[in-house]
DNA sequence: TGTCAGTAGATAAACGTTTTACCCCAGAAA
DNA sequence: TTTCTGGGGTAAAACGTTTATCTACTGACA
């Protein structure tokens, strides 16, 4: 059906072998001629070459896949971007695979991926299970990069440091006066070890001398809704706060959504601060004070550093840490 | 490196022709215990058939290439979890490119995603160069389907009634009492007669004796700085207008910016009113008044009609067509 | 006994490449 | 004349599957 390497030889009368070389740059031993003629009969055809068998046989398939928790989340959305535009600079191309961060839909996808020769993978997110799913990567020689999860040890990691993009935002309401502030992250499970979030407020609460409350601490998923039911239930609780660090955009927005139906005025009642820096945060009125990470380049980031491991480049980095840096906009009030 | 058909084959003492029949599901010539054998030890090993080689001989490739303009606007972003989700629930697995409606990119991505042998295409957006794509992939025989760019006489298109939506966008407008309308497009040029939001735009207003006004309509492209931009320029002439019809959400949210920095309100000084019921408009305050696209069930519905042409399923449907429909906010006032 | 049908499975070709080893020829050197 | 060398290629294996054809065996039946 389609132009094969076999109708570029036949139509240029050499052997297909010769016609492979010189379409793959080793003009080593063929004249100039042909070599002319053969490039000159590809482009007439407008041939080209069939992935699958390349793949097959040289084990060098230029697709890479990518493990994200939902592309439909702006940060995502932008960082995948950043991801593919890379990619495709290089000649690679990017199968993607949404996982809701739910572990058995990660492993088979990485199983599913490798069964498609994927060049390399980019894990994103899931810190929770990343270790399990980078021993499984490891086990099937695939190279990788890991986005976003970075603990004590490992390497090939892309991420940013929460610990201080958290401790600079909770140290930001802690300077304008805020002294009961409360914090909903995205993990499941509280206090978890790896939520360097929690660690950066933990630890920036604790530098001030302020105590943390546990009623003011909630948890649910990365997401609109829990930004909004956790902070329904915190204003339902007779617990005063007159502030919420949350662990991303989404349950920021979330947040103010809540507040605002509670009749609360953002920030004069209760001042927000987010993680992230989704570009529309910019357009919530008032704008969104917020840490941000640049979601575009740490995509760019993570396939730069895979290529140079596919491709077994020297490669300098062992990791790539961004710093995370807080943009303060009009969310956040003065308190005396 | 990984197991192969042959590792099973060999530890099941049977050739790997049975081996790949029982895999596929095909029992018609083994016995019971031959193949409980079978399954059991590719179980065992864990063994996944290597797409590449199934793809290459079976002509059956399990991916689809997404074909987008950029991945990293929220309603394109909604739209691919759509689709990889419909097409992960048949196995089938998703290749995306970003083309930012640029033709060459498009038409390189098309081969090079033939060159992929993926199984089906789906064409999101340019709608000014669909023709020609399509003709490209027509000529490679790859099923496709066509989203959001339906003209009159084309088949496998999943598309919005464009001028539906804009028209009842308007009208809304105009029965507020609005009747110097601006219009703000994404389109590079203006008047392209596929560009059936501006028609929408243009009938709402005939429909009510209202005169089309040329310097109130602008065009740039489908994002936040033209919303900004256009804006700005539509404020600085001297043209009175109460409220402005967008493209889409972005060029709305960024119009709302400007209207912002020129010290006016929305709605009170000018109305606003978007397109797409992104999910994030919602968080606008006032909220966004918006005409919604499904985007998510649109990318569901485009992979399902790919599949019934991939597997050539009967197919009932040449063509879907969604209604949008008015999201009654809080962007537009009345006028008396 | 010979044959026919059915069962259970094997063999081998094919898919479109890349890559390694080999071949043939012309001219130069010995 | 023989041997070597390098240029300009070619032939064939290999990658891991699917699938059409082929075979070996077992009973049943005439």
């Amino acid at each position: 059906m389609a132009i094969t390497i076999k109708d570029v030889s036949r139509e240029a009368g050499v052997s297909i072998a010769t016609v492979s070389k010189v379409l793959n740059g080793d003009f080593s031993k063929v004249s100039d001629d042909t070599r002319a003629r053969i490039q000159r009969i590809a482009d007439e055809l407008s041939y080209r070459p069939n992935m699958l068998a390349r793949g097959l046989v040289s084990q060098k398939f230029n697709m890479i896949g990518l493990i994200i928790p939902d592309i439909s989340n702006p940060y995502y959305a932008e960082m995948s971007r950043g991801m593919t535009d890379e990619a495709l600079r290089f000649g690679y191309h990017a199968m993607i695979n949404n996982t809701d961060e739910m572990h058995e839909r990660e492993l088979t996808c990485i199983r599913t991926m490798a069964s498609f020769n994927v060049g390399g993978l980019v894990l994103v997110g899931n810190v929770n299970t990343a270790q399990e799913n980078i021993q499984l990567i490891k086990s099937l020689r695939i190279p990788y990069m890991s986005v976003e999860n970075y603990q004590d040890g490992m390497e090939n990691c892309v991420y940013v440091d929460d610990f201080r993009g958290s401790y600079q935002a909770v140290e930001h309401l802690i300077k304008r006066g805020h002294k009961e502030i409360a914090y909903i992250t995205g993990y499941g499970t509280l206090h978890a070890p790896y939520d360097q979030r929690l660690q950066g407020y933990e630890q920036a609460m604790a530098d001030h001398d302020l105590p943390v409350n546990p009623y003011l601490l909630e948890c649910g998923g990365y997401n609109l809704e829990t930004g909004y039911k956790k902070t329904l239930q915190l204003l339902g609780r007779n617990i005063p706060f007159t502030a919420i660090a949350c662990g991303n955009d989404l349950i920021a927005l979330g947040a103010f959504q809540a507040i605002r139906e509670h009749k609360l005025s953002v920030p004069r009642d209760i001042s927000l601060v987010g993680y992230d820096d989704v570009y529309l945060s910019v357009m919530l009125e008032p704008r969104l004070t917020t840490v941000r990470q640049p979601a575009y380049e740490i995509g760019v980031h993570a396939i730069r550093l895979l290529l140079e491991r596919i491709e077994k480049k020297p490669g300098t980095e062992k990791n790539k840490c961004f710093v995370p840096n807080l943009i303060e906009r009009d969310t956040v009030s003065f308190r005396i």
